[in-house]
DNA sequence: ACCTGAACACCGTTCAAGT
DNA sequence: ACCTGAACACCGTTCAAGT
């Protein structure tokens, strides 16, 4: 309904890379990463696609800043004033909402490849040194931090399949079996009720007991159960009984 | 180099849809699930694009074969004979060398949207009734089971990273922080060096007293983690003394 | 410098035509 | 029933043209 810009230069910029970016996200939200598309951002900001150009130098670069973005929010600070212990929920919790506001972001990095650009290392340097304080062994710093990413961007993954099941039906994303059943579940298909009555009661005494939905209810248990696992792992390795770590 | 076909039905079909699917997966680990596409399918398979139509509606439904296929190789039976925390690690390890051998599809799950096909049930159910049998309360079944996927799926996605590092750096994709830091260090690049130093020497460290990758040492700290972890949330249970469950 | 419009290669999907 | 070839809408990207 706007009316049609004229050719050649805009007295003003009508574009800025940060509200590509932002805009970005808002577009992923609606379309998922499949159809996240250059097209529809450039009609959503109101411009012609090949103006994007100009500020990002093609959708692999675009979908790396916003890998960027993704990543500044994350709030790591708590390491450097709380013990290890203490300082993994706060950053777990933030972590999480990062990815769980917009899940389909997961999908788009693990589908389009880094360029050049670094990583933002601070919150990972300071994550590292609070566990040398807490008397962990150098070796075992980053296993133990990739294991706990690993288990939150899972558990983001769920989120995805859990979202989409509880909005409007356009989307059904799932990764994890469980993820697809709880999907199908929610969507009131009672297939599992037949299939497998054990799960199905499982899952409604779940949906009873806790207010959360699985996927909220997973991720806390989950990232306390680690916590008291590499505790009790701390705790052997100082007793000089570390766990196997050949197969 | 082939003998162009002519055109009319062929006297015996050429295509089957198992072939598709097969030869879909190895389509996906050479173009990455971005690049993943019917016309390269198609073409791998010595024919024209619309002929994959005789077989697959579209490609969601054949991203949703290759779901279920991925689902069909998790290796669940275990839980049938062992005790639920000793069947947990074969099953684990299963989970994740089917998403390890080919760790595009999960980027691939996450974009393209379920359709109506049921998801498997029939391991899930065996997974909950081995907890039940173990003293798990029904309600908290669900949710550790959807924790421990949650970690394999996170934990495959991190050798998406490594291997990506590690192969002709065509792709290198990544969704967590250490995720692209390591895949950065394992590419030769030392900027995390002067940036995060403490991070630089526990990777090296790591690296030294560890013959497998941070993915591979992760996943097994994680996996033994998270047993521990449960095993002492389910000891807490029988003592009347649950963990917090609301924030 | 920063937009539009035209152009091109490629993609998903449909469909008529051929056997 | 099962293939090809043509056709169409849409996508990413480049580039000349305009201010």
């Amino acid at each position: 309904v706007e009316t049609r810009r004229r050719v050649g230069r805009p007295s003003r910029p009508v574009l800025s890379r940060d509200q590509i970016i932002e805009t970005a996200f808002d577009v992923l939200s609606e379309t998922g990463a499949d159809d996240f598309t250059m097209a529809r951002l450039a009609a959503r900001l109101g411009v012609q696609t090949p103006a994007l150009y100009n500020y990002v130098r093609d959708r692999r670069a675009l979908v790396n800043l916003m890998r960027w973005d993704v990543s500044s929010r994350i709030d790591a600070k708590q390491f450097e004033v709380l013990p290890w212990d203490q300082a993994i929920i706060p950053w777990a919790i933030s972590y999480r909402q990062v990815f769980a506001t917009n899940p389909h972001i997961i999908a788009l990095l693990a589908a389009v490849p880094i360029d050049g650009t670094e990583p933002s290392l601070i919150g990972l340097e300071s994550i590292v040194r609070s566990f040398l304080r807490g008397g962990w062994p150098l070796a075992r710093i980053v296993p133990a931090i990739v294991a706990l990413e690993s288990f939150i961007i899972g558990s983001s993954l769920d989120v995805l399949a859990e979202r989409d099941s509880l909005g409007n039906g356009a989307h059904r994303t799932a990764t994890t079996d469980v993820g697809a059943a709880v999907t199908e579940a929610n969507l009131g298909h009672d297939g599992h009720e037949a299939l497998a009555p054990t799960f199905a009661r499982a899952l409604r005494a779940q949906q009873a007991q806790y207010e959360s939905s699985p996927a909220d209810t997973a991720f806390r248990l989950g990232i306390e159960t680690m916590i008291a696992g590499l505790r009790l792992e701390l705790q052997k390795l100082a007793e000089g009984d570390p766990l196997p770590t050949t197969e």
